[in-house]
DNA sequence: GAACCGATTGCCT
DNA sequence: GGCAATCGGTTCG
């Protein structure tokens, strides 16, 4: 029998602009591949025109060529060395916009640790990607649910996400009055 | 090719 | 509050 994904967000979801997108994913919920499910809490939209603080800001490079190309997929990078932070591409091809994924709250199939409340677990880029084992090899894989091969990842539409605040991005130096962060108001799941 | 910085986190004082 | 970990990208010589 196969799964249904009748609920699963598809490519005309994330071809709309960064934006839009960014708000829309508070609420839905995301899936791996080995079956931990987790409600996003906070994002941030990056790229669009003119975004001095985007990796892709100054044109193409090896690590940010996924921004550039069509929208569904992942854009996974390695932040100071030591962690990895998760996107998802956004806008029609060719524009290099994409949604940071920046806190998320458990759902199930998340491996407690010690000394760390279940709601802090993915309470940051860097801790949601190391609780749900995402790295560098799923840098390109597809996520909208129409795309070939698409599986690793899997978004589900969520709820209503309640009251959402927009605010300035953090841990920049550039761009930072621009109101691209969104949450999800008084959650306690979200980065610090 | 070397020096500096970054979409972070955890451990130190 | 300060700072190390540690790698890709950018800038400068």
């Amino acid at each position: 029998m196969i799964a249904d994904t009748g609920d699963s967000l598809t490519s005309s979801f994330f071809a709309r602009p960064v934006l839009t997108v960014a708000r829309d994913l508070l609420g839905t919920v995301l899936v791996t591949a080995s079956g931990a499910r987790v409600r996003i809490v906070e994002t941030e939209a990056y790229g669009g025109t003119d975004d001095p603080a985007s990796h892709a800001g100054r044109g193409p490079t090896r690590r940010s060529e996924v921004m550039f190309g069509p929208p569904g997929f992942a854009y996974v990078y390695l932040v100071y060395g030591v962690h990895h932070c998760l996107n998802l591409v956004t806008g029609p091809a060719g524009d290099p916009s994409a949604v940071l994924i920046r806190a998320a709250e458990p759902l199930a199939g998340v491996a407690p640790r010690p000394d760390t409340p279940a709601h802090r677990l993915c309470a940051g880029p860097g801790l949601l990607c190391r609780s749900l084992g995402i790295d560098l090899n799923l840098n390109g894989a597809p996520v909208a649910a129409d795309l070939p091969g698409a599986g690793a990842l899997r978004l589900l539409a969520g709820g209503e996400p309640g009251p959402v605040v927009a605010s300035g991005r953090i841990g920049i130096r550039r761009a930072t009055r621009r109101q691209w962060r969104f949450t999800m108001a008084g959650n306690p799941g979200l980065s610090r």
